[in-house]
DNA sequence: CCAACGATTCGCT
DNA sequence: GCGAATCGTTGGC
């Protein structure tokens, strides 16, 4: 049974340099992020590299991905299909792990006022919204001020599933979706996951 | 310069 | 299951 190649416990989130993507976005899994006091606890993320065609980074730094060749640890926020502000975690330059769904925990009224009807926080985009993301965010580094993530003390290691991304049409093979099997909201994406332990 | 296409979601058939 | 919404980036002419 395949586990996190770092340690937990030693330092969290790992933020520095030598920390692969994949490792970042399986890392991530579990922790708790914050948006201006609204948030909950990460259930799936995407690893995106920089020789991966899916990655924005694949063709070099524009005016989008600007921020995936910053620092690590801050927050690369862009527009996706022109209405949805999609978030990821910068690692490495050129690298940046997704956020796809979130448990909710805190701030859910807020999050039900921005967002009606349908799940809070499953989907890249319902989740910007549930967590009022603008582009406004981008660059701005998760030290606790306006976005945070910690790993929770009691949080011991998920049972991660992993599987294609989603949403792209190269870079199909590399199976770098990643979901904790234990999270309520996955019901579909475990389903798609099934079986998949890696 | 212009047409096509997304790291998506929602509503209707 | 399918198509619209919507806009910045991309790629072809």
């Amino acid at each position: 049974m395949p586990q996190d190649k770092f340690d937990r416990a030693a330092g969290f989130p790992p933020f520095d340099p030598e920390t692969p993507v994949v490792d970042l976005a399986r890392a991530l899994i579990g922790a708790h992020l914050l948006v201006r006091g609204v948030g909950g606890t990460i259930a799936e993320t995407e690893a995106y590299a920089l020789d991966d065609p899916a990655s924005h980074s694949f063709r070099g730094p524009n005016r989008r991905n600007a921020t995936m060749f910053g620092p690590a640890g801050h927050a690369y926020v862009y527009l996706s299909y022109g209405r949805h502000h999609c978030l990821n975690v910068v690692g490495r330059p050129g690298e940046a792990v997704l956020i796809r769904t979130l448990v909710p925990k805190v701030g859910i009224e807020i999050m039900r006022a921005r967002r009606p009807k349908g799940p809070l926080c499953a989907g890249p985009g319902r989740l910007g919204l549930a967590l009022g993301l603008a582009l406004t965010d981008d660059g701005k580094p998760f030290d606790g001020t306006e976005l945070s993530l910690t790993l929770p003390p009691q949080a011991g290691s998920p049972t991660i599933l992993c599987g294609p991304r989603i949403g792209i049409s190269v870079g199909q093979e590399r199976l770098w979706r990643f979901a904790d099997a234990e999270a309520p909201e996955l019901s579909t994406a475990i389903a798609r996951l099934a079986g998949r332990n890696c």
